[in-house]
DNA sequence: TAGAACTTGGTAAAGGTTTACCGAGCCCTA
DNA sequence: TAGGGCTCGGTAAACCTTTACCAAGTTCTA
């Protein structure tokens, strides 16, 4: 049984050897850790080059207690959502020496222990996690909590107290019922909620702040998909309810219910006005262009660097347990627009 | 600047010493590397419940020259097909004893190759790679396949030899063209084809077979992208094309046509049929639903595991550039149905 | 010119594992 | 009862880094 190792890996003693010199020396040239003559440090260059050696990361994180990565675990990649926030996550920290690795939960508590112990047992520098489950994922969140700094980010496990780093969605909810007040006809018929179960917080928050600011509305739940979407609008419309205004609890929803009852053959936004939340990651795909509650996704990631950033180099222990939260905008567009049609 | 390691890091010498016994016993009892009494083994295992230990796998890794990772190298996570395909490559590892980390590019080379040194410096047993250029990532590809037991997929860098799991398009689009010769008049007008530049391995083998198949086919070349296909498609109609075959390199271009095309007031598939292809990602999202080639990702994954698995075990240096191309189905649906409409 | 102050290179320990090897104790047989 | 063949626990090396500490050489000052 041949090890495909390929080249049997160089080590800095291999580069030490072929440039003349000791171990140290070719660390300090690496890192710039000590100030050199440039005659050695090139050197010690010329050979790394010559060898094609590449530090091995695991020993020097070993060393230094330190591995230079964040973990990023998200519920569900195949929801283009998450994806796209993993996206931004990502993206936020590439002018930082940190490295952000995604692992997908797949919609299992199980896994995403799994994935938690995977960044656990890996040392990773911080963990970012969007749980699951407002409740079931408590263990998961605690697990990492006590081990590593943890953010928690989008979805909120409240009984763990870590830092968090999300949206208003009161506020977006009211964003949405001011502005169907002002642009749609209630009287014929009151609004329609159609959201998501309670088992997220972000669900949970968003149905529990319509009703507030629309007693009147009707409310249908069930899960952040499409299908779920498209099922209640057909629902609806079998119910003899042909126009009207409808928030959901998410873009995703939102879309399922503009194909629902386009399939019935109503209209959006002549029938059916209709309203998003989130505006990331499906928005786009939208047709007509969706109004939608947007979260402001850059503020959102550059604070969580920050977070991440200070915690690394232990400066902030205060607000080690911070909520921020950040207030949404209603973006308008054709799918329920400013004046009534 | 005080490091919030949490709480100071439980060794296995911790273990060791709370129990009484040496490391050796200790990592033989949580390894069952070797036969030992049931007694010392539960005594060590109290200890380890007791300390709340958790093995550091950097440590581990180092001594076993293994981690036990797999490095997943996507271009673009905020594209729904990527990261379905994303998650169904981690899913396809869940019964196996590796982890799989994702890593986003954002379509930029010079961050896929950090991406590939992320990985590599981390030693990963493995590397499974979706370049973003079928030119520009080759010295990316290179570097990975020099290094480490590589497996590229769904987009192909021809010109660097590693293995390689990916879908005939060829053969995809001949089922295209032959549907659309069995179900559409193509007398009127002939099949517009709206595909992907070259730059990318899939773009340019569905463009030339498209063109191969249906050599009368109007071709119009942009991205991956949906706002190309509803550009595409305001574009045919603005020049006065108000029916016809529509055939694209990839679903998102599909809902793109088809938001273009109800845009400029037709319908598909009564005006416009459209053929989408991947069938992955986001083909859900499309109304009405989306006659697509369908790669089949389950088998796909598979194979993948496969390499992996036995390249890690060193069985099968024999078949190690070997390319797997899976046959694509034609899913009909509502968007170019059986039937002349 | 003695020696302080600085520069610069090396030695070796430490970081957390796993496991080859050793040795002690036991049972069994000749 | 000597010693072969077990079982089972421990010691220490190895995996790859970085860096505290040391030592030697140089420059400068008094």
């Amino acid at each position: 049984m041949i090890q495909d190792d390929k080249n049997a890996a160089i080590t800095i003693h291999d580069v030490a050897a072929h440039a003349g010199v000791s171990t140290a020396t070719v660390s300090r040239a690496l890192n710039n850790s000590r100030p050199m003559s440039d005659e050695l440090r090139n050197q010690v260059l010329v050979s790394v080059q010559a060898l094609g050696y590449r530090v091995n990361l695991l020993g020097r994180a070993l060393r230094l207690r330190r591995t230079f990565s964040l973990g990023l675990v998200v519920p569900d990649l195949e929801n283009p959502f998450f994806s796209a926030l993993a996206q931004r996550v990502s993206r936020a920290f590439i002018d930082s020496d940190i490295d952000v690795f995604i692992y997908s939960a797949d919609n299992d508590i199980e896994l995403e222990r799994r994935a938690i112990q995977a960044f656990l047992g890996r040392q990773v520098d911080g963990l970012v996690l969007i749980p699951c489950s407002e409740i079931e994922s408590k263990d998961n969140v605690l697990l990492a909590d006590r081990t590593v700094s943890t953010v928690q980010f989008d979805r909120l496990v409240l009984s763990v107290p870590t830092r968090y780093v999300g949206c208003d969605n009161g506020h977006g909810m009211n964003l949405v019922a001011e502005h169907l007040k002002k642009n749609v006809d209630l009287q014929r018929q009151p609004p329609i909620f159609i959201g998501a179960g309670p088992a997220s917080s972000s669900g949970h928050q968003r149905l529990s702040a319509f009703k507030k600011a629309m007693p009147e509305a009707k409310t249908l739940l069930g899960s952040f998909s499409f299908e779920w979407g498209q099922n209640a609008a057909h629902e609806l419309v079998d119910q003899g309810i042909t126009s009207g205004a409808i928030a959901t609890a998410a873009d995703v929803i939102a879309l399922g219910v503009i194909a629902g009852v386009q399939e019935r053959g109503y209209r959006v936004p002549e029938d059916f006005r209709v309203v998003g939340f989130d505006d990331v990651g499906v928005s786009f795909l939208a047709h007509p262009a969706l109004t939608s509650v947007r979260q402001p996704v850059d503020k959102m990631t550059a604070t969580i660097v920050e977070m991440v950033m200070n915690s690394a180099t232990g400066v902030d222990n205060v607000a080690n347990q911070a909520k921020t939260i950040f207030k949404p905008d209603l973006i308008v567009r054709q799918s329920s627009p400013l004046r009534k049609v």
